[in-house]
DNA sequence: GCCGTTTTCGGCCCGACTGTTTTCAGTCG
């Protein structure tokens, strides 16, 4: 079995935690951390770049040692380094760093004061009352301890963005209301529109004597089941359904530096507060400062103009290279959802969507699309009822019924049709070609290996009748992996034969990710920003989308839905 | 452990909150 770039992930994160433990210098741990990080964010396989020679020690973040580890890991399928630290160090040591107000230090500490190995040890200690007597820990941080404990076996890691959407919203407009607020905004990878975020970071501008009306506010909420931490100017709580809220509350002029700051990433924070160390300038969530004086705040903008930088879309805020381009004034002009000009894959009550035709095409008028492709399931999707050639036909007669009576919007005839286990398409080459488009998608036999799923999609590529690989990867969002797939090598054929790419909209889905449509612009391949709707109101989960192809740098240009129809008609003719 | 128009050493982002102290370390984001 070659190693993944997983692998090398997750052996450098247990690395960095086992060293944490043990108390290593920070930035030798921080070291591991970036280096997983950079693996994880290649698009390519490791081990085919350690295959033709590439040099790994140039990649950002790893040096000749690191290089040196992700050989060895190549070759063996293991580290030396972490086998030594696991017989060293048990595991369960890490796990209870995870515990609230626990770190590296004290966990240490615990142990070599205490002999705790374990959260079973740490427990019977704190229960025994023999960690309140400890210098540095007291009466609360033992409770504290087990309430930590407690909770860690509840604790729901991370949430998707649709789910939390709802609460943001709540705290963004109850703290609106309250008296002397100029401003709220969520920022985090909220604003960042990460797949998936761990908490919520919101952020209130106000005058100086409203801080603590501010704070009481949100602390008070209705929502909020327990209060972490409250201070003048930064609070902690825990929502209902366990979601973390940090707020912030800054002055006016601040506000800027203060979105900026609490919107990371982290790795982006450190990496142009680093260039601002470089200009003698000062960067914190008060502004940026030239010895004692503030040279900007009030604006993003600001921050980043004074740093000779061009303003940074949030969801390029990654660390990935946009600090560069801002230099360079290189930056994407990211594409927005006033560049769509229609939806390539959505289903209707004759499958598994709960509205009709005209009830969708009225939908997408109504949000301002030229054109709707209604793809309902082919034949092999039993379970949705999905479409035999009759009454795929009988659906085109009422969708050309329904164009020639309606203005405004088109529907164009389509399927989402199965990728079937050789590769083959599930309807006949005849009736596809009656279409304007498909979407292709695997939905069985998922769990073929890597070169067998490839060379699935790859022979239906070979079809004609072929043009836009639905859910690229058939991954849900912290439900199932991703499958197999040799993204390269599906990249390339699709740039060979002319095909595209969706992004699948659909909040558990966001598939391709960021990195793979980095990728694909990259290799020249279009992407399809859809939203797979199954009713109206998922058609605005192009939101996600959205968001995911901006983290993926596109630009309009990029995406194939921000042309117009007989444009497109143009491009999905293969040669 | 990485990195370098300050390059082989000595830095590595910066501040708030808590619980413990009585001026601060540890943790967290």
């Amino acid at each position: 079995m070659p190693v993944k770039n997983r692998n090398i992930v997750e052996i450098f994160n247990e690395v960095a935690d086992l060293l944490e433990v043990e108390g290593a210098n920070p930035f030798r741990v921080r070291a591991y951390r970036n280096a997983a990080r950079t693996v994880d964010e290649l698009s390519g396989n490791v081990a085919d770049m350690l295959e033709k020679d590439e040099d790994l020690s140039k990649l950002p973040g790893i040096g000749e040692d690191l290089a040196e580890k992700i050989s060895e890991i190549v070759k063996t399928g293991e580290l030396s380094q972490l086998k030594e630290l696991q017989s060293r160090i048990p595991s369960e040591r890490v796990k209870m760093t995870a515990i609230e107000g626990l770190g590296p230090k004290r966990v240490h500490f615990l142990h070599r004061e205490l002999g705790i190995e374990s959260l079973e040890d740490l427990k019977a200690a704190a229960e025994k009352e023999k960690i309140r007597h400890l210098s540095g820990f007291g009466p609360k941080m033992e409770k504290k301890i087990l309430e930590g404990i407690e909770k860690l076996a509840g604790k729901k890691e991370r949430y998707l963005l649709k789910d939390v959407e709802e609460i943001a919203e709540a705290f963004r407009e109850h703290l609106n209301k309250v008296r002397g607020v100029k401003k709220v905004m969520v920022a985090g990878s909220y604003r960042r529109c990460r797949e998936t975020v761990g908490d919520l970071d919101i952020l209130a501008a106000c005058g100086k004597d409203s801080k603590g009306e501010v704070m009481e506010a949100f602390v008070d909420h209705e929502d909020v089941v327990e209060v972490v931490s409250r201070g003048e100017t930064r609070s902690t709580v825990i929502a209902r359904g366990g979601l973390q809220l940090d707020l912030r509350v800054v002055a006016q002029e601040s506000y800027g530096a203060a979105m900026h700051y609490f919107t990371g990433s982290k790795a982006h924070n450190i990496a142009v507060r680093r260039l601002g160390g470089e200009k003698n300038l000062k960067i914190n969530e008060y502004g940026v400062f030239k010895g004692d004086e503030r040279v900007a705040g009030k604006t993003e903008e600001e921050v980043y103009h004074k740093l000779g930088l061009a303003y940074i879309e949030p969801e390029l805020r990654e660390n990935r290279g946009e600090i560069e381009a801002a230099q360079k004034g290189g930056l994407p002009q990211l594409v927005t959802l006033e560049d769509l000009r229609g939806d390539l894959h959505s289903h209707t009550r004759l499958t598994d969507g709960r509205n009709t035709l005209e009830e969708m095409a009225e939908a997408a008028r109504a949000r301002g699309y030229d054109y709707l492709a209604v793809t309902d399931h082919s034949q092999k999707v039993t379970v949705a009822h999905g479409l035999d050639v009759k009454r795929l036909r009988t659906q085109l007669e009422e969708i050309d019924r329904f164009n020639d009576s309606s203005k405004g919007i088109r529907v164009l005839k389509s399927i989402e049709v199965d990728i079937l286990e050789d590769g083959t398409l599930d309807l006949p080459e005849e009736v596809l070609r009656e279409l304007d488009l498909t979407v292709c998608s695997v939905h069985y036999h998922q769990n073929m290996s890597g070169s067998r799923m490839t060379e699935r999609i790859l022979r239906a590529m070979d079809n004609p009748c072929f043009h836009i690989l639905g859910h690229p990867t058939g991954r849900l969002i912290g439900r199932r992996d991703a499958y197999e797939v040799d993204m390269e090598k599906v990249l390339e054929a699709a740039a060979k034969q002319g095909c595209f790419l969706e992004l699948n909209s659909q909040p558990d889905r966001l598939d391709l990710s960021d990195v793979h449509c980095m990728q694909a612009k990259e290799m020249g391949v279009k992407i399809a920003i859809s939203t797979d709707a199954h009713s109206i109101a998922e058609l605005d989960f192009m939101r996600f989308g959205m968001g995911q192809a901006r983290r993926g740098w596109l630009e309009a240009k990029d995406v194939l839905n921000t042309r117009p129809w007989n444009e497109i008609r143009k491009m999905l003719r293969r040669g």
